[in-house]
DNA sequence: TTCGTATTGACAATCATATTCATTTAAGGC
DNA sequence: GCCTTAAATGAATATGATTGTCAATACGAA
């Protein structure tokens, strides 16, 4: 968890943290915007894409960029992982990836690459969408 | 390779695609359009997306969504694999990765997920540009 | 309570990308 | 080569996620 700057507690700040612990798969900034005013709180647009943001400076939460090009949020736990998510109801799994740590690291080191990150995610159809 | 469904051959397309052919990195549409028109095709910005969306669909072209959430063209080989890729100078090797692909696999399988496909990106910086 | 300044929010702006629609053009048949 | 069909084009316009603006609000330290 790292350490986040002094920012401010507000009530749309709270807001957004809540209603985005309240979901467990990942949602885009509109979809948390709604979330929020359905829970009955009053939050502006451009502040719930300023509190996300925020939060993912902090590492707080996660976000990937859809195939569209679309950023949506998830809050996750702390440490590093990566996702399974399912391509129908979105339900999301942290992974952890000891062996693609290693290959990517592996593969940078071999191409002489310094400063490496990598992402990695993974998509499917989970058992209950399957069926 | 997968077998294209019946495209005309115009010659926006084929400016569109040996302008990528001369490029070794990934390039925005925005990008390829400007390097067209270098080159000394007329070819309209719309054309050009509609290209590169056409040959991306025809399995021709990759596509790596950026993390500002544009996405980014490459002219890569036709056999599945993955990039590293320099932050600074763009330039990207293909990589294959047995190891990923069988991570994914056995993930997914443990989850009970099926019809799976994953991304996996490597970044960093090169050995040229560290210098 | 006061004050400094971080934050908000409605509106406006930005920009990559997609749509529209009249026109152009590739390609197949004759 | 001509004709026909329909795919493709391109300039103008539209879209929509996201960010910027600026006056007003509100947090939190003293």
């Amino acid at each position: 968890m790292a350490e986040a700057p002094a920012r401010r507690q507000t009530r749309q700040r709270t807001a957004v943290a809540e209603a985005l612990e309240a979901q467990g798969e990942f949602r885009s900034a509109q979809e948390i915007y709604d979330i929020v005013r359905q829970r009955g709180d009053s939050v502006g647009l451009t502040t719930v894409y300023r509190a996300l943001q925020a939060m993912a400076d902090d590492g707080q939460v996660d976000v990937i960029v859809r195939g569209d090009g679309e950023a949506v949020y998830r809050q996750c736990s702390p440490s590093h992982h990566h996702h399974l998510v399912c391509r129908s109801c979105r339900s999301t799994v942290e992974i952890d990836a000891p062996d693609v740590e290693r290959w990517a690291a592996d593969v940078a080191s071999q191409h002489g690459f310094r400063d490496v990150t990598h992402t990695v995610e993974v998509f499917g159809v989970c058992a209950r969408c399957a069926d």
